[in-house]
DNA sequence: CTGGGGACGGGGCCC
DNA sequence: AGGGCCCCGTCCCCA
C-alpha cells in the first residue's frame, strides 16, 4: 500500500509497530526510511514477534479453502466475471482496468466528486425493522453503518485520479501511492540493505527476506516463507501433500 | 519452480 | 461524521 507517503508527521505519530517487522536480530532499525518511521519505534528490534510466524497445520481448514473457493478462481484471475465483483476480495473490474493500464473513462484531470451519486445510492439501502442495512447499489455487499457504505462505494465510483494517466483510485492515498510509480519516489527504504520501496507493505515483505525465521512456517517440515503464497505452493507441491 | 518486488484494495483505528 | 493513515493481504510479473 501506498497509502504510505501519507509519510506525512511520522515524527510525531508514534504508532506504527514497524519494530515488528524487522527481524528478530537488528538492531539497526532505528535508521529506519527518514521519512518513515519514528525513529524511536525500535522497542522491538529484535522481535520476532511473538506469534508472527504462521504454522501452516492450522490454514488446512482456515486458508486453503477459502483461498480455492474465492480469491483464486483457477489460473489468472477471472475478473472478466462479473460475479467476482462482489466479492469483497479486492478484485474488480476497475482494478483490472488499471493493472491493464488502460485509463478508465472518466475525464482525468480532474478529481471527481461524486456525492449526489453516493446519496442516491446511499437512498436506495433499505432500512429494515430490526437493523439498518446499508445496501450497495452496485454489488450485494451491505453495511451496518453508512459510513462504511460510503466508503465502500468509493471502491465502485473512483472518485480519485491520477492526473498523469487517468487511473482512478477510491481513496487519495491510493492515488497517492500511485503516483509514486510516475515519480520514482521511495520513501521506505530498508535498514539492512540499500533497496527502498515505494509501498511500506512491499518493505514489510522484503523485510521478510532478511529475517532468519520467517513469517509463515509449514507445519510438517517447519520450513519458513515469507509469504503466504509461498508457503500455501509449498504445501500443495509436495511436502505437505497430506494437509494441502 | 521458487522467491521476491511492484502495485493495489479493504477494513479498522485514530484524530 | 468524515478523512487520514496503518496493517494485512492479494495478485501479477519477473529473475
Amino acid at each position: 500500500m501506498p497509502r504510505s507517503f501519507l509519510v506525512k508527521n511520522y515524527f510525531v505519530k508514534q504508532k506504527p509497530n514497524y519494530s515488528e517487522l524487522e527481524c528478530q536480530n537488528d538492531t539497526s532499525l532505528d535508521r529506519y526510511p527518514v521519512a518513515e518511521l519514528s525513529s524511536g519505534d525500535t522497542t522491538a528490534a529484535t522481535c520476532f514477534s511473538a506469534g508472527l510466524v504462521w504454522d501452516l497445520s492450522v490454514l488446512p481448514t482456515l486458508y486453503l479453502p477459502t483461498q480455492t473457493e474465492v480469491s483464486v478462481p483457477s489460473g489468472p484471475l477471472d475478473l472478466s466475471s462479473p460475479s467476482s465483483f462482489s466479492s469483497s476480495a479486492s478484485s474488480s473490474g476497475e482494478e483490472d482496468e488499471g493493472r491493464s493500464s488502460d485509463p478508465p473513462a472518466r475525464s482525468p484531470f480532474t478529481r471527481i466528486t461524486h456525492q449526489s451519486p453516493e446519496e442516491e445510492e446511499e437512498r436506495g439501502a433499505p432500512v429494515t425493522a430490526n437493523r439498518p442495512a446499508f445496501l450497495c447499489k452496485h454489488c450485494p455487499k451491505e453495511y451496518t453503518s453508512l459510513g462504511a457504505l460510503k466508503m465502500h462505494i468509493r471502491s465502485h465510483t473512483l472518485p480519485c485520479v491520477c492526473t498523469t494517466c487517468g487511473k482512478a483510485f477510491s481513496r487519495p492515498w491510493l492515488l497517492r501511492g500511485h503516483i509514486r510509480t510516475h515519480t520514482g519516489e521511495r520513501p521506505f527504504s530498508c535498514p539492512h540493505c540499500n533497496r527502498a520501496f515505494a509501498d511500506r507493505s512491499n518493505l514489510r515483505a522484503h523485510l521478510q527476506t532478511h529475517a532468519e525465521v520467517k513469517k509463515y512456517q509449514c507445519g510438517v517440515c517447519s520450513r519458513t516463507f515469507s509469504r503466504m503464497s509461498l508457503l500455501q505452493k509449498h504445501s500443495s507441491s509436495g511436502c505437505c501433500s497430506t494437509m494441502a
